[in-house]
DNA sequence: TTCCAGGTGCATA
DNA sequence: TATGCACATGGA
């Protein structure tokens, strides 16, 4: 795969390695929409829409350089599922989900929204996180941009609670008065292990949140967020075994660096009914 | 009606 | 350290 930076966006050359669906379906972001079959997706104060051409796709933006990271264009996903092809387990969810790219995604917006997700489905999340947006976000022409952490200080617990978030108003709440976004690109230089313990100490944040925060956002590929999908994967296709963080631990030390990876194929494989 | 969704916090032993 | 339970909400 290729990609040019053109006047109107970036140009993607090939279909292998870059697929719209699978990139924005595969439950890493909640904040896009479909329309007539083409995918526009939201990330901060920014919107990017992807449009099929004969050769790959244009992915049309006013921030280019913003989307060459926002969707990991330097790397080499090839590479990648090559690399986890060496998995016999990984073959047909790699196969099925050959355009999957992990999103480097702002830091702040995707804290908020994998707090939002905990215990939820992904259609509510999605509601939720859009009336965030709405409610709190400055509007940029036709969207809202993902609010900032000091326009969101002025939400009570209650206002979250009517927005939808159930019980997690209060964490929502909470965990902006124990972070800035200064503080979370600040903790960009951490080693995965303490970042994780930075991120854990947070309220809302348990290891789940964290691992897709880290995943997700800060781009750490040694980490395999476990959650009911792959909880059940895991059943399926290693052992019975119910305790999530030795599961977490097993399939870390099993695809190292690559955890990450391995773990958007198979949840995007097993979430399809794929099994 | 009950179960489940990209789980976490808190009490208890 | 580890187990159990409560927690909002809406769709299946």
């Amino acid at each position: 795969m290729k990609y040019e930076i053109k006047e109107n966006g970036i140009k993607i050359t090939g279909k292998e390695d870059f697929n719209p669906e699978h990139i924005l379906e595969c439950g890493q972001i909640f904040s896009y929409i479909k329309e007539d079959g083409v995918y526009t997706v939201f990330s901060a104060d920014k919107k990017a829409k992807i449009l099929e051409t004969e050769t790959g796709f244009l992915i049309e933006t006013e921030s280019p350089s913003y989307f060459v990271n926002f969707f990991d264009l330097k790397t080499d996903y090839s590479e990648v599922k090559k690399r986890l092809n060496k998995f016999s387990i990984m073959e047909r969810p790699v196969k099925f989900g050959y355009g999957i790219r992990i999103l480097k995604q702002d830091l702040f917006e995707t804290l908020i929204s994998f707090i939002v997700s905990a215990n939820n489905n992904i259609k509510r999340i999605q509601m939720i996180l859009n009336r965030i947006r709405a409610k709190y976000g400055v509007k940029m022409g036709d969207f809202y941009a993902f609010p900032t952490r000091n326009q969101l200080l002025k939400a009570t617990e209650q206002d979250f609670a009517e927005l939808g978030a159930g019980y997690r108003a209060k964490y929502l709440f909470n965990v902006l008065r124990q972070v800035n976004e200064d503080d979370l690109t600040s903790w960009q230089v951490l080693e995965t292990a303490e970042l994780r313990n930075k991120l854990i100490s947070l309220c809302g944040v348990g290891p789940k949140v964290a691992d897709c925060v880290l995943l997700f956002g800060f781009g750490r590929g040694d980490v395999f967020p476990v959650d009911t999908w792959i909880h059940q994967m895991y059943n399926k296709y290693y052992s019975n075994l119910e305790n999530r963080e030795k599961i977490r631990q097993n399939l870390v030390s099993e695809f190292g660096l690559y955890s990450g990876f391995a773990q958007q194929y198979l949840f995007f494989f097993m979430r399809a009914g794929e099994i």
